[in-house]
RNA sequence: GCGCCCGUAGCUCAGCUGGAUAGAGCGUCUGCCUCCGGAGCAGAAGGUCACAGGUUCGAAUCCUGUCGGGCGUACCA
């Protein structure tokens, strides 16, 4: 049950967490009359359909009780039918429904502040340093929806775990430099006619991703030809065939020279480099994307070869007679892994190793964090186990964070053949449609509109991707594109302005300074309350288990219930100490979501 | 072949540290603007949780097997 929010109830711990005093008091009860020091109780909220606000599962208890379980759960229900914050109890086999009164219920939920939003959550001897690597884009093309995915995933997991009290330092590690780089190279210099941004008024990384989608038609036509006068070829994959093109074959030259520095291949390369990058900013600053230190693969690519050369010395790895080093993995079931090809050059996990020592070097930190597509799961565990077996100290503390890809109704996105989504375009697009609806809404044009169809569009976009699961695959469908209603961002923003709204409208109106919850309990009321209840212990969660997914789906169902509220419990038009705490309720509710739209990195709007 | 992930409503997905009658959104249907923002609310219809066994007082959830889909299994990154 999503929102289930304080499934576990730890007294002894001291991590904050919303505290409801009967079972506090259930714990104690049946600690006394069992002779245990602590008991934990189970306490889920209750079932919808269910009268009650809580629900002691009996179940769970029994074996740590050594009692049967109806037998504990009519003693909790005799219990709690003699307990002051107790309206009712309801015994239904081994559960006990507990209605709390409305005093109870509010003071122990929306009226405790402190344990309602607290600064930290996780405890001072749990602190960590993390250090979240996230994007690694290539310098070669434009970035689409699948690096939007990453992005928004790593900023939210590097923000939650912010949120809740670690200590975070965001990383990027650009893969500039390779064969795919030289590809977009080539077809810009035979091609390219000398054309920049400038001359063409296309963004950088736009400009050249049209070159690597040029040097792709060119390649494949040569391969055609290849197999035409080589009919043996027929059946080769396009990319086994690169080296034997002419294309292929000047990719790999201009690599080599890119090795040896050659300055007019250098120069280039820092021309394009520098759009792709320049364009990259721009899409980067438009989603709100931050790093707080960037990493280029072209200085640490070299990285590594000393770590392999000190780790063959101490038998950790072994030359094969061809001469490549590797490391044998069989006893983690992840094979024989080559770490230096036999004409000494790196691949890609030796580069990682050398780039994860730097990276630990640099910030030492305490845990590390890759945000990588699941494809690479292999990858990361080979570079896990490598690093463990050198013997570093840290390596125990490491976490491939690692998603699933976001595809298009006809399958995968493909920048070399043009099938996918721009994140650029996705910007626009979303930005365009949030403008639009803004402006049908109102009469007048509100002057910040570009700010309020930005925040709008970039809403929909990082809570369509945060809310699904890490490892979902998503269908993305351009036709029915993303959505302004129902599970979505520019939702629990609506809501987050009509809050704003009411206090606007209420800020010199004439209420009570004092508020009253006994006047509340509608149950629309209790239930919004109770859900106000559980953000903490979902915040908890989400930094646990790196999922984002959690404030999500959190946000959402706390703007449903904060809107079955609106529609149920009008504020102005009741009396007014019931419309002062009512008013409480919403600024509750107003500074949850505030703080969880924070935690995503989602913008916030006073009006919509 | 082996490894990992996935299979839940017409569609897109939650739920998976075992608990009561499996939940949302979209779409369909019915109501609701003399009422604080209708990007909304209330309600209806819609499910042998891929299939078969097993463990358990109790299985969508854990275990085994089968079927179907994705990814990986490079001296590519």
């Amino acid at each position: 049950m999503r929102g289930c929010a304080f499934t576990l109830y730890q007294p002894h711990k001291s991590q904050p967490k919303m505290h409801f005093g009967i079972i506090d008091d259930i714990a104690a009860h049946l600690a006394a009359a069992a002779k245990l020091e602590v008991v934990e109780i189970a306490a889920d909220p209750c079932p919808a359909d269910m009268a009650g606000d809580i629900t002691v599962n009996c179940f769970r208890l029994a074996k740590a009780l050594r009692r049967k379980p109806d037998d504990i759960a009519a003693d909790v229900a005799a219990f709690c039918n003699s307990h002051e914050d107790v309206e009712s109890a309801e015994c239904i086999k081994a559960f006990v429904n507990v209605t709390l009164t409305t005093v109870a219920l509010f003071r122990d939920t929306v009226a405790n502040s402190a344990a309602l939003l607290p600064r930290t959550i996780v405890a001072d001897g749990e602190k960590e340093r993390f250090l979240v690597e996230y994007s690694a884009p290539n310098t070669n093309k434009p970035q689409h929806l699948g690096h939007v995915r990453n992005n928004t995933l790593g900023m939210a997991i590097g923000s939650i775990l912010k949120r809740v009290g670690h200590d975070v330092t965001l990383v990027n590690l650009i893969n500039d430099r390779g064969v795919h780089i030289c590809k977009s190279m080539i077809a810009y210099q035979r091609f390219g006619d000398d054309c920049t941004p400038e001359s063409t008024g296309m963004k950088g990384d736009h400009l050249v991703g049209d070159f690597y989608v040029r040097f792709d038609q060119e390649f494949k036509k040569q391969v055609a030809e290849l197999k035409e006068r080589q009919p043996e070829l027929a059946d080769a994959k396009e990319e086994e065939l690169l080296p034997q093109t002419e294309l292929g074959a000047a990719a790999y030259a201009m690599l080599r020279a890119w090795e040896d520095d050659d300055p007019e291949v250098r120069a280039l390369w820092e021309k394009l480099n520098g759009w792709v990058l320049d364009g990259f900013n721009a899409t980067y600053a438009r989603a709100g994307t931050e790093f707080d230190r960037v990493y280029f693969e072209s200085d640490t690519y070299i990285l590594g070869r000393d770590i392999i050369d000190d780790g063959l010395q101490r038998g950790v790895f072994t030359r094969r007679q061809d001469g490549a080093v590797e490391i044998d993995l069989e006893a983690r079931k992840l094979g024989r892994k080559v770490v230096l090809r036999s004409d000494g050059t790196s691949v890609y996990v030796t580069q990682d190793i050398g780039t994860t020592v730097l990276k630990h070097r640099d910030f030492e930190p305490t845990a590390m964090v890759w945000v990588v597509g699941d494809e690479q799961k292999y990858h990361f565990d080979v570079l896990f186990a490598i690093l463990q077996a050198l013997g570093y100290e840290w390596a125990g503390n490491l976490h491939h964070l690692a998603y699933g890809m976001v595809n298009l109704p006809q399958g995968k996105m493909k920048s070399r053949e043009g099938t996918v989504v721009d994140a650029d375009d996705l910007f626009d697009g979303m930005t365009d449609l949030a403008r639009q609806k803004t402006l049908e809404k109102w009469p007048e044009v509100p002057d910040d509109i570009d700010r309020r169809a930005h925040v709008i569009a970039m809403a929909a976009i990082k809570l369509m991707l945060l809310k699904v699961g890490l490892r979902s695959t998503i269908k993305f469908d351009p036709e029915a594109a993303i959505r302004f209603e129902g599970d979505s961002g520019p939702f629990v923003l609506y809501n987050y302005a009509r809050i704003a709204s009411l206090k606007r409208k209420t800020a010199d109106a004439d209420l009570p300074a004092a508020v009253d919850w006994s006047l509340l309990g509608e149950p629309a009321e209790r239930a919004l309350a109770m859900r106000c209840a559980g953000y903490v212990e979902v915040l908890g969660r989400a930094a646990r288990e790196f999922d984002a997914s959690l404030v999500a789906g959190y946000l959402i169902d706390l703007a449903r219930d904060f809107s079955s509220f609106w529609n149920a419990c009008p504020v102005l038009k009741a009396k007014p100490v019931v419309a002062r705490t009512r008013l409480e309720l919403c600024t509750v509710v107003a500074a949850i979501l505030g703080d969880g739209l924070d935690t995503l990195t989602i913008g916030k709007l006073e009006s919509m």
